[in-house]
DNA sequence: ACCTGAACACCGTTCAAGT
DNA sequence: ACCTGAACACCGTTCAAGT
């Protein structure tokens, strides 16, 4: 009895492989950094490896390497992604140049905020990623209307993206670390040392840090506009 | 012929093993501090592990577990022996407060800069040590000298010590990351996208964008101080 | 009190092998 | 072309054991 009816039905759409239902799920740049992100999000910078990132994927950790060199790749990958937000929502060419720098930096700065693992590896890896750079230029653009030379509107750049990469991680790291390996860190630190606010690390604002930064730019570099002085 | 004179000879002084050659030797946690900065300014960031340290004492790994608890805790305490040559060397009280502002921050960069593994720990770790607090504190007293409120004296302290953070992470990173896995990234870096001159991520010196900073300060805080008005 | 040694549960990355 | 699997040389940290 080789071939029961019960053997035949186990031929069936039912017990037949679906096609590929691993179509959509297949590797790609893009879902290795979008899961990259995710992992980050959820459970901090140490959570970044290759085999972690991999599992997500339902994939070995050495297939990665087939889309990416080595794991600084993915966190230049997620860095630049998780600025795309920031990037994509530049002011445009009417917004008055010192309102584009203000603008812009905050939301530098909230994209930091909203993902604390970034800081962290911007202290590491530079941020030369695309949306970096659109973030970068949009300042810079910006300050060429300020009616200041050159080479004061490169060190008011300077000053701003430094400002706010220094803010940002300030914030972050004093704000529990990292996520991942900072609810007994963050605990340890307040008992030992007390909680920030009574220990005096009590931290302005950021809008208040960058408005005497912005104030500092626009008396350097504005006050020559032919409008202002005409 | 059990026991020659050969045999005997053995027992002399040159022989005896010495009573405590690793006396001197013995460990610490200021040798076990001592040694990691020496390997951090010589191999990189990433060669403050655990087991690489100890090697360096002739220990074990685990034997550095007696004076500390973790490895996060040497980062700690090598970033702050770090800072104690520019928190040894604060300006004295005679000194005027915007002079003071602006030295302590040039000292504090300094330290970043000679050692450029201690921006890519200040990403992850907090800078609350003796020394880091020392050269805030001085920062902050010096600000209570300018005439202004207490808020914008928060406000312009921490304007302060961001710009540096942001400063020093910006000039190491793109200096070559790490100097431990930088030599190739480097490179790599300089090919794939051009030097950071060609690029337009030149920087200018962080004189200027200290200058302009402590310019704002003097601006808004030192206005109100009875002797210019007066 | 201080250090060793073995062990555990991880890492990133390579390379040959499968399909 | 894309993924697996085994392997290598590392990690931090624990804990019992030695002295």
């Amino acid at each position: 009895m080789p071939e029961t009816p019960s053997d035949q039905q186990w031929d069936s759409v039912f017990h037949r492989p679906q096609r590929q239902r691993r179509s959509e799920s297949t590797l790609s740049r893009d879902r290795i950094v979008t899961a990259s992100v995710a992992l980050l999000d959820r459970d901090g910078a140490s959570a970044l490896t290759m085999r972690k990132v991999a599992a997500e994927l339902g994939v070995h950790a050495t297939s990665l390497y087939w889309y990416v060199q080595r794991r600084e790749d993915l966190i230049d990958l997620a860095v630049d992604l998780v600025l795309s937000e920031a990037a994509g929502n530049l002011p445009g060419a009417d917004v008055p140049w010192d309102v584009v720098v203000f603008r812009v930096a905050k939301q530098y700065y909230a994209s930091f905020a909203d993902h604390p693992w970034v800081a962290g590896f911007a202290g590491t890896r530079p941020l030369i990623g695309p949306n970096a750079m659109a973030l970068s230029n949009r300042i810079v653009t910006a300050l060429r209307e300020s009616g200041g030379v050159e080479k004061d509107q490169m060190i008011a750049a300077t000053a701003i993206s430094q400002q706010v990469l220094g803010a940002a991680t300030t914030a972050v790291v004093l704000r529990g670390l990292e996520l991942g390996n900072s609810a007994e860190a963050a605990d340890e630190l307040a008992a030992a040392v007390g909680t920030p606010e009574t220990l005096g690390i009590w931290i302005p604002p950021f809008d208040d840090v960058l408005e005497l930064l912005v104030d500092a730019i626009r008396a350097r570099l504005g006050t020559a506009t032919p409008e202002k002085n005409a």
